[in-house]
Order: C-alpha cells, then structure tokens, then sequence
DNA sequence: TTTACTTTCACCCAAAAGTATGATTTGATG
DNA sequence: CATCAAATCATACTTTTGGGTGAAAGTAAA
C-alpha cells in the first residue's frame, strides 16, 4: 500500500517535471490544456488499472463450490437399489427418523422399515449411521 | 466493455468541458496546470480501479482446498464440549454403536448412554444421525 | 475447604430402530 | 398371460437408542 502511493506520488511528480521542461525547453506552447488532461487520464487510467489490480491479486474468494453431486447410478446399480430405497436413503442421511420419513413419503412406517433393511443387507451394514456413511463415499448421495 | 468505454469517454468531456467552463466563467485564471493534472490524475486514478476492478470482479479462482482438518477449538468450548464427549462424537460419527463405544473406550453402556445424552443435549439434537452432522457442519470432527 | 466440572455408572421407562416372515398390488418384460 | 421386481403394509419380536434421575469419585479452581 506505502509503495503504491510512493509510486503514484513519484509518477505524478514525474509527469508534472516533464511537462514543465517540454513547455519552458522547446516552447511547445501550442499543446493544448486538453492534450495534457488527456495524456495524464490516459496513464493514471492505467496505473489505477494496475493498482486496482495489485490490490486484490492474492484476495483468494473461499467459496464452498456446490460439487454439483453426481449420483453415482452405476454403484446403485451393481448394488440394486432401487429408486425408492435411494429415496429413503437420502432422507436418513438428513438425519431424519423412520417416522418422519414415513410421513415425508405418504407411506407406513412399516414400508420405512422393509426399505431401510432391505437398504442395510445391499450396503452390507447394520445401523443406519453406517450406511450413511457407505453411501457417501459411493457418492450414492451428496 | 463498451459500457466502460463510454463510461470514460462521457467523464473526460464532462471534465474539459466543466474545467474550460470554469475557467471563462469565472476567470479562475489562477489555477495551475499542476492543480488540473492533479485533479485529473485522481478522479482517472479512481476510475481505474474501478475499471480494473470491474473487469476481474467475476474471476473466481477455483481452489482445491486441502481442508485439512482443524478441529474447532472454539466452538467445542463454547458448547462445552469436553474431550471425553469429543470421543463419543467422533467414534459415534464411524458408525459404531453405543456398545461397541463402549467397549472401545473400556466403560460401561450406561456411561456411553450419558455422555451421548449430555451430547445431544449441547448440540440441541436429538437423534445421532443429526449430531453426527451438525458436528460434521461446525467441524467438531473431521 | 468448598465449589464446580468431568467422568463414571446404575436403574427404569419409552421410543426408535432393526429382524424375520408373509401378503397384496402394480407395472414392466418376455 | 405368466412372471418378476418393486413397492406397499402387517404382525411379532429383539435390540438399540434416548430421556430422566441420581450418585460416587476424581480433579481443578476459587
């Protein structure tokens, strides 16, 4: 920050002597007061381009990318789980129980519980905490 | 970008036109040439960081962040969170059941029953699926 | 020392989850 | 049409989990 106002200062004063001394060594009298705006908006345009620029190089924006989740169908497949039982799945990884999974599906609680069974001999495991994490890491559900 | 363009174009006439405006109006005769290079520099100094920043505002740069974990301190202590609960969390979190927990840490059901309670309860959950989450969300465990 | 917190454990009860078996309906397929 | 898989539901039973209460032992701080 300190260097980029030294620079601009040193620009600045720069231009100014130039200037001067083309105007009091050769007598260029002619150049209009518009020209040297011009000139000075052009390379100050610049430079506040470049500063700008400076100023937010390294600024790395954390954004937590969505990982547009793929189901990963071929996995549900070879595992032959079915639309209903992935359904099922997704809802139990939101950390809801069979009772509210039943309602969420219009279904009875009983149903709930063939599919999370059936879903546990597919996954090869015995308590829903751990089919959770079997599928995520089937990419079966985001 | 054609909007930018135009957008400088527009400035620098309205500022001629203001500075000669000015300068016949009111015979502000006295106004050196380094006061209007000043002036100028400035406002297109502005304008090019604005430029600049509009041109690179939507760069995203796509980082793979490592997230290696850090366990959030902060967070644990402001729930009061003690290590001993950390354990069950994070072994609940593997899937395990709260016997095998228990056989893990070398203690009694009853006591994995409790510290499990105590974590429901700081967590403001009431089933593991949801614990197992939410700590996952505050980055209580990896 | 008193206080507060952690860790441990017990008992009881209720709710939720999981297992096993069987039955009905429906839609797709050969 | 017969068959098969998917989806639905039931009944019965066991295991796991969760909630509430109480309490003992150890540790650390006030």
């Amino acid at each position: 920050m300190k260097k980029i106002i030294l620079i601009y200062g040193a620009s600045l004063a720069t231009l100014v002597f130039l200037l001067k001394y083309l105007e009091y060594q050769f007598f260029v009298r002619d150049l209009s007061l518009e020209f040297y705006l011009s000139v000075v908006a052009l390379l100050f345009t610049g430079l506040g381009i470049w500063a700008g620029l400076r100023l937010t190089r390294n600024k790395v924006v954390m954004v937590r990318v969505a990982t547009e989740f793929k189901s990963n169908e071929t996995e549900l497949e070879r595992l032959g789980i079915s639309k209903r039982e992935r359904e099922v799945l997704e809802l139990m990884a939101k950390g809801f129980s069979n009772q509210e999974i039943a309602d969420r599906l219009f279904v009875s609680l009983n149903t709930i519980k063939t599919h999370s069974s059936n879903l546990f001999l597919k996954l090869e495991v015995s308590r829903r905490t751990q089919a959770i994490q079997k599928a995520k890491e089937l990419c079966l559900i985001p």
